[in-house]
DNA sequence: ATATAAAATTAGTCTTAACTAATTTTATAA
DNA sequence: TTATAAAATTAGTTAAGACTAATTTTATAT
């Protein structure tokens, strides 16, 4: 149906659309990919042309409800394959995400739901992203992350933002995954950093990219 | 490590290797990859120089040890999809050879071992076609047919040689798969169809290019 | 309003992996 | 042995999807 190439834009497009209300720009969405604007251009052309986006140089690209329905379905395929990795084959939280985005790729009419029904209809991955079901629903995502809440709030962590190897490590490191509790004690106004205690434990200092990375609950 | 092509090449110059003793010649491989002799030759180019063939034009193609190997890695992960599709997503034996043919190709250091001990180990594919180990090394395929069986000899389905969707939802519909019980009972001279009785059942008559598709213990 | 910087776009190049058409080499049959 | 057919190879083309460099458009700051 589409080639890799068209599948990676596609998605990207919709993670932009999700992560904020920013205008979807070529620079955009080149960045995301870590290609050219000048490819992204071409891409833009050829996306256009096949009615799965709409681009307008003041309100950016948008997709089109056809490419927003296979968007979802290629995020859908990545997050259970995920799931999949993870609870199936033992890996750990910080080495899926590589292997879904070629695993994603597979197309096959069945797999997604057959691979939803074998690990029991999952409504979160690893990661803590909300699935997307089988008729393209996707289930609301956390939105408030543990560097927008008071002092003294007790939370639990729901999701993480950033999915990089470095960040999932650094949070196993402080034995934060999803579902610890975490109290928000102190915010130092200097530079934002957050001290907390994690699972009623001593307390750590964290910086505010860090504490814009955790959703929580 | 490799691109689609060069892995999708390297495992049909395997699969020739496998096959028959013949001469591979850039006609058979473009054949059973239903493309052009010319493409073959450019592909034959950039597989020698990447010292993963030889070609001699009197011995035709043949894979060194670091093709071998890597050809053999290709077809093991192949076979352990296939029997992940069948056992845990209920696929039927006569889907699962397109999806695993995309699923070969994900590449991760760990991943063919990670599926190989969450199926059991395996040591047959759906198909009957034996699971190369981790260590490189290949059990020995079956290699009788059921063409090659004297008149009252009884056998078992080990494997199939033909894995289309068209052979097998014959056998299906036969009642065969792997593991049932075939007692050959009679060859017409005249065109070699092989008379048979599946499973003690009411006698069958099939063709003999069917007979020779049929591997048995 | 104008200068400057940033973003978008165009033009042209490259690589991979296919193809067709033409040619050369090798095998086979009379 | 020679004619013919088949196979292999070469030459040239195409398409996708990336790139760089140059140019144009748009935004921002003085
Ligand atoms: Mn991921
Ligand atoms: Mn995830
Ligand atoms: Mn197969
Ligand atoms: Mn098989």
């Amino acid at each position: 149906m589409y080639t890799l190439s068209e599948e990676n834009y596609l998605k990207s497009i919709y993670r932009l659309s999700q992560q904020s209300n920013f205008k979807i720009t070529p620079t955009a969405i080149a960045e995301s990919l870590k290609n050219n604007p000048a490819s992204v251009v071409d891409m833009i052309r050829k996306l256009t042309d096949k009615q799965l986006i709409e681009y307008d140089k003041k309100k950016g690209v948008k997709l089109t409800p056809v490419g927003l329905k296979d968007a979802v379905l290629i995020v859908r395929r990545h997050r259970l394959w995920e799931v999949f990795l993870l609870e199936k084959l033992g890996y750990h939280w910080d080495e899926i995400h590589d292997i879904a985005e070629e695993l994603e790729h597979i197309s096959d009419a069945t797999l997604a739901d057959r691979l939803d029904k074998f690990l029991g209809f999952p409504e979160y991955d690893p990661h803590g992203d909300p699935i997307p079901k089988a008729n393209g629903k996707v289930p609301k995502p956390y939105s408030v992350t543990l560097a927008d809440l008071k002092i003294g709030t007790n939370c639990r962590v729901a999701a993480v933002k950033d999915t990089s190897s470095s960040f999932l490590q650094y949070l196993q490191k402080l034995d934060i995954g999803i579902g610890t509790n975490i109290k928000l004690l102190e915010k130092i106004t200097y530079d934002n950093s957050l001290v907390i205690s994690i699972n009623d434990k001593e307390n750590t200092t964290v910086s505010q990219k860090f504490g814009e990375n955790i959703l929580v609950d």
